[in-house]
RNA sequence: AGGGCGUUGGGCAAGUGGUUAAGCCAAUGGAUUCUCAUUCCAUGAUCACGGGUUCAAUUCCCGUACGCCUUACCA
């Protein structure tokens, strides 16, 4: 019988999710979900000094957002429990008091500032910064000394002497360290609490962890870890090392990097979407097997497979996403597209929070102008601008614009337009376009000539969507009194 | 400094001991359109460098360079 594969997210509650969790999350999610198996979230809440306030509820809450779910974890419970790291202190006391028992985990007590010269003088002298072993052999005396004169110990791994660590990694291969390398690591604080890597271990042991996917800053933990599992006489699970998420610098996404927005909370409340981020996010550092780009979270659970993680880092690229985000919004269906936008328009006062259905009706209208076009939510501010200006004139016309008003056949164009126009008895785009044509026969221009001295004039700018229904959604008055101002300032020039 | 890992067009990225080296984003050019947008077409890589193994290497091996991660009483 195979066993059911168990895989963990084990995010500390010291930020909000960003990126980077986010992936390492949904490919957890993936993984587990492709092989049928089980997908855990752990808190891994053991550095009190960095928990901050509502970093849990909030990681979980976005998680959630993205589509996914979980089958244990702090919020819904499960065989395995607690999920809360600082709520599991007696069960690691248990292990590491056997560590101690047996030899194999000895106390130190240097103080931080000693180990802090003692890193620095090797850094100064360009050594690889290492623990000295300074307190592996206290004698009793020694011990008692410390002990009187207050020093609390922290409690540190002896690393067994020049021992092969290797493991098969999921993505990067056989990988093989020396037990040499690395130094004898502190497992619990001073203050009773156990640290990341042996808290890790216990738990991915006492929960029954299959498969261990993280990003590869874990990697040089990993043979640390091992040789916890080995000590304990536990079989250890299979490591799987992701490639980092990189900034156009290529360094990794930290949390303090201002270069670029990392939080999902910002996406979210930018306008991206969870099902394009979802899709943007898994693609990065893996890569399905054919040339589509666009997922739903069921293809990927379908296709997702481990082996084809990628190696080398993965940068990300925000046009790329905001091109996907794209997609998506282009296939909302119209009343989601709207509602979606709309508030985007009422946060930045260009629409009321409560409006008449006319003037809903009309805000749908112009919002759904841009659907196609649109690559975040926000984005409705700026690119429908011209609907919310109300200026009947525009001094401040670019180049392009100051020349199409320069054309000789502008002044018959707009007179003979605005004459058009005022026989209009119904403002609708279908009775707007076929004046436009009256214009035409009447002016002998066409094309460029025709549409563009209109567009500026009436509505401020040489871009814009189809020129009859903007000029109904910019309304009658509004157009007829720039036509007429600058018909007005000619006459007078 | 030690240890670990990476390097395919501007960005992402597939892929193979013998191929026209996929695809996506971006950029540029063109077509369509009154413009933007949309849509369509086009353009681009001596597969980091040097050496080896081989009939043949972008693919395998070694070295160099560059980059990143890590060496915490952070996770």
């Amino acid at each position: 019988m195979t066993e059911e594969v168990r895989v963990r997210y084990a995010p500390s509650p010291t930020g909000f999710l960003h990126i980077g969790n986010a992936r390492t999350a949904i490919f957890n999610y993936l993984f587990a979900r492709h092989a049928g198996g089980k997908f855990i979230i752990r808190i891994e809440d053991t550095d009190l000094k960095r928990n901050v306030e509502g970093g849990e509820e909030s990681q979980l809450k976005y998680l959630k957002w993205l589509g996914l779910e979980w089958d244990e974890s702090v919020d819904v419970g499960g065989e395995y429990g607690p999920y809360r790291q600082m709520e599991r202190l007696d069960i690691y006391k248990k292990y590491w008091q056997e560590l101690l028992d047996k030899g194999l985990a000895y106390k130190c007590y240097c103080t931080e500032e000693e180990l802090k010269a003692e890193r620095e003088t090797q850094m100064a002298n360009k050594q690889a910064p290492h623990y000295s072993g300074k307190c592996r052999h206290l004698t009793k005396e020694q011990i008692a000394q410390y002990e009187a004169e207050g020093r609390k110990p922290t409690i540190r791994f002896r690393i067994p002497d020049d021992q092969k660590i290797e493991f098969d990694d999921i993505v990067k291969g056989h990988v093989s360290f020396n037990s040499s390398d690395v130094s004898d690591f502190v497992i619990v604080k001073q203050n009773g609490v156990p640290t990341y890597n042996f808290a890790v271990v216990v738990d991915d042991h006492l929960m029954k962890m299959t498969h261990v996917l993280r990003g590869e800053e874990h990697i040089s933990n990993t043979p640390k870890q091992i040789m916890l599992f080995h000590a304990f006489g536990w079989e250890p699970p299979v490591f799987g090392h992701m490639t980092l998420i990189v900034n156009e610098q290529h360094k990794k996404l930290s949390k303090r990097d201002n270069s670029i927005v990392q939080f999902i909370e910002q996406y979210k409340n930018m306008g991206f979407l969870p099902e394009a981020l979802f899709n943007f996010i898994t693609l990065l550092g893996w890569s399905p097997k054919g040339e589509e780009e666009i997922f739903s979270r069921e293809d990927f659970i379908k296709l997702f497979d481990a082996e084809r993680l990628s190696k080398s880092p993965a940068m990300f690229d925000k046009s790329k996403l905001e091109w996907m985000n794209g997609q998506y919004i282009n296939q909302l269906p119209a009343d989601e597209y709207v509602k979606f936008t709309i508030p985007y328009l009422v946060d930045a006062k260009l629409l009321p929070a409560q409006m008449s259905p006319e003037q809903l009706k009309w805000a749908e209208r112009v919002v759904l102008l841009y659907q196609e076009q649109l690559h975040y939510g926000a984005e409705i501010v700026q690119v429908s601008d011209m609907f919310f200006n109300k200026s009947i004139v525009n001094d401040d016309l670019t180049k392009d614009e100051e020349k199409i008003l320069s054309g000789e056949q502008v002044n018959d164009v707009i007179s003979s337009f605005t004459d058009e126009l005022k026989s209009l008895t119904e403002w609708t785009a279908e009775a707007i376009a076929p004046k436009i044509k009256v214009v035409q026969k009447e002016t002998k221009q066409r094309g460029w000539k025709l549409y563009m001295p209109i567009r500026v004039v009436a509505t401020g700018s040489q871009h814009g969507p189809e020129l009859p229904e903007a000029l109904e959604l910019l309304g009658r008055d509004l157009v007829l009194n720039r036509l007429d101002h600058y018909l007005d300032v000619q006459k007078t020039v």
